[in-house]
DNA sequence: CAGCTGACAGATATTGAAATCTGTCAGCTG
DNA sequence: CAGCTGACAGATTTCAATATCTGTCAGCTG
C-alpha cells in the first residue's frame, strides 16, 4: 500500500499470485498486476523478462512450499515404509488440497505443466529426489530391496501418477478414490520390501 | 459406391471413421459423413440419435480392436507372470501405436474420455476384467498373491496409467520411456508375487 | 543516474455478424 | 409403407474488424 515501498521481485511475486487467483491464468495480464500493484506495467519487465517467466516463477514458489512439507516427512527417524507411505498421502493430499482450494493457481500451474516450463521439471525432480532418500534408507536398513534407489524413486513417483499428476485432477473428487490409493499404494509398497 | 447398397449402421461407421481420420474430431461433420456415403445426413440420423452417439460408436469399434488382441493372451495357457508382463506391454504398444498413427482417431478418444463418455467406462471395464482373470490366474496357481484381484486388477491398471492413459500420450515418444515402463512393471509385479 | 513511465509496434484476444452445423419432421419415392 | 430427403429453427463455428496485451525503449523524475 505505501507508495514509497521499493518495488521488489518477491512483493511482485505476492501481488501476481494474488491476481492470478483472482483472475486466473487466462485473464490476468501484466497490466493487471502493475495496476495492483500501483506501477506502470513496464516496472514490471524490469524484474521479469516475459510475462512466462513471471508466470514461472509464481508457480514455482507455490510448488516450492508443497516440497517443503514433504520434506519434513523425509527427514523424520522413523521406519522408511511408515514415511514412505506417509510422505505418498501427504503428495496426495496436497494436491488435492491445491486443486480444490486454489483452482485458478492450479490451472495456472497445469499452463506450465503443458508448457514443460523448467519450473515443473524441477519440482518433479525435487519431489523424486525425496522419495530416493526415503527408499535409499530403507536400503540401508534392509527394509526395502532396490538396486538402483534413483530408478525405483521414480518408478514409485510414476506408478503413483494418477494420485498427483494434475492431468487426472478431475478424478481426485469422485467417491473411491481413497480405496483405488490404497490399493496402488499397497501393492507398490509390496513390490519394494526386501 | 453402388448406389443401390442398403445403409447400414456398420457401413456408416466404416465411413465416418475415415471421415474422422482424414479431417479429425474438430471439422468432420455429419454432413460430410453423409457426402462420403452420398445420402443426406438426415439418413444419419436415422441410425444414431446424434453425432455423440456416432462419435462413440466409433470410438467403441476402434477401442474393441484393441481389448480383442489383449484378449488372447489373457487366454494363452502360459505362466501368469509372462501373461501379465506381455499383457502390459502389449497394451502400451497398442496405445502407443494408435496415437502415432491415427492421430485424428486418437483425438477423437480423447474429447470422449474428457465427455466421460460410456464406450471408454466400458474399455476401461473391459480391459481390468482382463487384467483381474490374469491376477486370478496366478493366485490359483499360487504365484500372486492378492485378497480380492479385482481390486488388485484395478490397481495394476491404475499404477501403469502413464503408459495407457491418453492423457499421458506426449510422454510416450521421449527417450528413457521403455525404461521407465520397465521399472514401474518390475515394481508392481514384485508387488503381486506370493 | 537508477528507477520508473508511457507511447509504440507487433502479437494476441475479443466481439458480433454471417455462415455452417445439428437435430427434427412433414412429405416424397420406389 | 419403410426408408430417404431436404427445408427449417436453434445452436455453434468462422471470420474479420476492433480492442487489448506484450515487450521495448527513449526520455522523464527525484
Amino acid at each position: 500500500m505505501a507508495t514509497t515501498e521499493i518495488l521488489t521481485a518477491e512483493r511482485i511475486l505476492e501481488v501476481t499470485e494474488e491476481v492470478l487467483r483472482r483472475h486466473g491464468p487466462a485473464k490476468a495480464t501484466v497490466v493487471d498486476v502493475a495496476r495492483a500493484l500501483g506501477v506502470s506495467h513496464g516496472s514490471v519487465y524490469r524484474h521479469f523478462r516475459t510475462k512466462a517467466a513471471l508466470r514461472e516463477a509464481v508457480t514455482k514458489r507455490w510448488l516450492d512450499r508443497t516440497s517443503a512439507v514433504l520434506d519434513d516427512i523425509v527427514a523424520q527417524d522413523r521406519d522408511p515404509e511408515a514415511r514412505l507411505r506417509d510422505w505418498l498421502a501427504a503428495l496426495f493430499t496436497a494436491k488435492r488440497r491445491k486443486a480444490g482450494d486454489d483452482p485458478e493457481l492450479f490451472a495456472t500451474y497445469m499452463v506450465l505443466t503443458g508448457e514443460s516450463g523448467e519450473a515443473v521439471g524441477e519440482h518433479i525432480d525435487a519431489l523424486t529426489g525425496q522419495l530416493t532418500a526415503i527408499v535409499r534408507s530403507g536400503v540401508d536398513s534392509g527394509a526395502f530391496a532396490a538396486a538402483d534407489p534413483a530408478v525405483t524413486a521414480r518408478a514409485l513417483f510414476q506408478a503413483t501418477d494418477r494420485f498427483h499428476d494434475p492431468c487426472h485432477a478431475r478424478e481426485w473428487e469422485q467417491p473411491g478414490i481413497e480405496g483405488e490409493f490404497e490399493a496402488v499404494v499397497d501393492l507398490v509398497v509390496r513390490g519394494l520390501r526386501a
